[in-house]
DNA sequence: CAGGATATGTAGCATAGGCTATATTCGACG
DNA sequence: CGTCGAATATAGCCTATGCTACATATCCTG
């Protein structure tokens, strides 16, 4: 290994004023990593409840391609956080805060996948890139999205 | 796995064509959430090695914005992997199954952020954002990133 | 070259999100 | 109105990612 002069030795003396931001960027990452579940159940529940009119685990579960059982236990999680409701045996709806939630991504969404397609990308590559990529667009990028997109109109 | 075929039952009505289609979405984003950290540390452990050197531990875990026990934990991953290796007290290493990796993610993130910023995003958001975004980008809609691009210098 | 600061290793704990397997309960219909 | 398949609930088990706490090892520096 070639040695480095550095006084502190390579590994962590001077502090690099990016070095914060890098670690912060990563931090938001993870942090829109840990929504993600939940921003894709409600928007699926709202989905299934306007479809329908009810929206089961079952339905649920097929659609995300998951195991029921794994189903059941993520919608805890959308309980514990106020964003579902449920009767035993009767499905899932959607609180108050649940259907804005579902609100706010299904129109993220949606703009993800138009501007993926305005920039030249297949729409069969659009909408199956848009379910990840929607969990990173923050406020500031899903204007710019908007704003382009209204340009080139 | 098992890929399940439900008849038609009371919830769920008729079999809708697109239901597998988005099932199957899901599941590539879980894919791709799945090798999101290992894209993340093999990009890092690469660029502290072109920088520094040396890949020490500790700056990985700062870089990342992580407690040291996570990075160790997560650099094992890699280990077993077989994208690192590491000796005692001696720092990480990137094996060439570990290079080529770093060097892919490398050039899809600045592809990504071009693209943002290209679409009129901050820099800052588009610095930001693309942390995660990078990680859903396929290969097609990679190679429309770049078409894109292109026409428009 | 000794000691203190820093880096590394390791153990234990928690949560999230997958799975399979095994009950129960529901509800459609013969 | 009883039966039986589908839906639901529940109980493990696993891996991945975080964390804190504590024990060692290394490396600077006086
Ligand atoms: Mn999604
Ligand atoms: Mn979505
Ligand atoms: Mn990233
Ligand atoms: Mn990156």
């Amino acid at each position: 290994m070639p040695d480095k002069r550095t006084p502190g030795s390579s590994s962590s003396h001077t502090i690099m004023p990016q070095e914060p931001a890098q670690a912060d960027r990563f931090g938001r990452a993870r942090q829109a990593r840990s929504a993600t579940l939940l921003e894709d159940y409600a928007e699926l529940i709202a989905d299934l409840l306007a479809t329908g009119g009810e929206a089961r685990t079952v339905d649920v579960a097929r659609r995300m391609g998951v195991a029921h059982a794994t189903a059941v236990k993520t919608i805890g999680r959308l309980k514990r956080e106020g964003l579902v409701t449920a009767l035993p045996y009767r499905g899932v709806f959607l609180t108050e805060a649940g259907h804005a939630l579902a609100d706010r991504v299904r129109a993220r969404h949606r703009l993800v996948v138009e501007l993926l397609v305005a920039v030249g990308v297949p729409v069969e590559d659009a909408e199956a890139d848009a379910e990840g990529i929607e969990h990173h667009v923050s406020d500031g990028t899903l204007a710019a999205f908007a704003g382009f997109l209204q340009a080139r109109k």
